[in-house]
DNA sequence: AGAATCACTGAACAAGCTGTACAGCGGGAG
DNA sequence: CTCCCGCTGTACAGCTTGTTCAGTGATTCT
């Protein structure tokens, strides 16, 4: 398990320039084609890379607005709750945690106002009897794994 | 702003397989391959669609665990503590909020144990007041983003 | 109504990439 | 010492990409 320095660069230089193409990339490593076709293989085998997909900014497609909700469910309700969430579009992410509240999630709305719909179709579910929402302002640290998949190149690689 | 009908199912195609390039996409939604690529092209220049980068999993580089720390920051200290903040891979992203702390942050580590570390790190610097972790433990709702862009979709076409 | 603008279509072309296979080489493990 | 695995360099056919063009239909402006 992990990866090392030449997947680490490799997933960089994908991150970076996702339209360049497998031989592109060899150029740019100074490795043979075959070697990074491979490692791209057993990269999505061992699953350290889920797919390429269409990274999709909700703000621009006019939900601008994020915001954390902690939920805080009735015994027994969980299974229910989630699939509750699970129905309403604007949730992008729920977890269930330790600590203060039972579930997080991430919701997206078109405005303050229409967060509150959002919430109110979220929270209007039997199981759920407490719920406090974070509106999410500035997001000065984006997601990003980049820095992880260098720390774990360099710890693998030695 | 936002997306017809098209740009949903082009996004949603593009989702679920990812490389099957324009010309196929073409073909599977029985428009002309112009069409898919000026499509593409107005995706990305409007931001809808950020790019196309491999989507790494945390835990399979060797991260299992995933944690959201609620941070309350003294007055003032909220750039120092961004900047901080952006120094940690373990890291992934981080938002000023409103409510009961001031910062929400997703960290990953390698185990429990490890996360202590992590969290050690992240919180041993002057700004920060306090911290609250809640440690993920299912994760039922995955980032998704396609029955938002179905919306986005519906809503847009009429 | 007439004209202009825009998006989509279908076609064409050269250029380049992909998938795949092969033999050779070197290091690490048993 | 030998086996196994991964990297290299090469080769080939097939296909996709980027780009351009003219034609058509719908929508909008004059």
């Amino acid at each position: 398990m992990g990866i090392d320095g030449l997947d680490g660069q490799l997933i960089e230089l994908l991150t970076n320039e996702p339209r360049i193409g497998v031989l592109e990339c060899s150029r740019r490593l100074g490795v043979a084609r075959g070697t990074v076709q491979a490692r791209l293989d057993r990269l999505r085998e061992r699953g350290v890379i889920r797919g390429f997909g269409p990274q999709v900014d909700p703000a621009a497609l006019g939900y601008p607005v994020t915001a954390f909700a902690t939920l805080e469910i009735k015994q027994g309700q969980g299974p229910d709750v989630r699939a509750h969430l699970a129905t309403v579009p604007e949730v992008l992410e729920m977890h269930t945690t330790t600590g203060q509240g039972d579930m997080l999630c991430r919701i997206v709305a078109r405005s303050n106002a229409d967060l509150q719909r959002v919430i109110d179709r979220v929270v209007v579910f039997e199981g759920i009897v407490r719920a406090a929402t974070a509106i999410a302002m500035e997001n000065p640290v984006t997601y990003r794994v980049l820095p992880l998949v260098r720390q774990a190149a360099d710890t693998s690689g030695g």
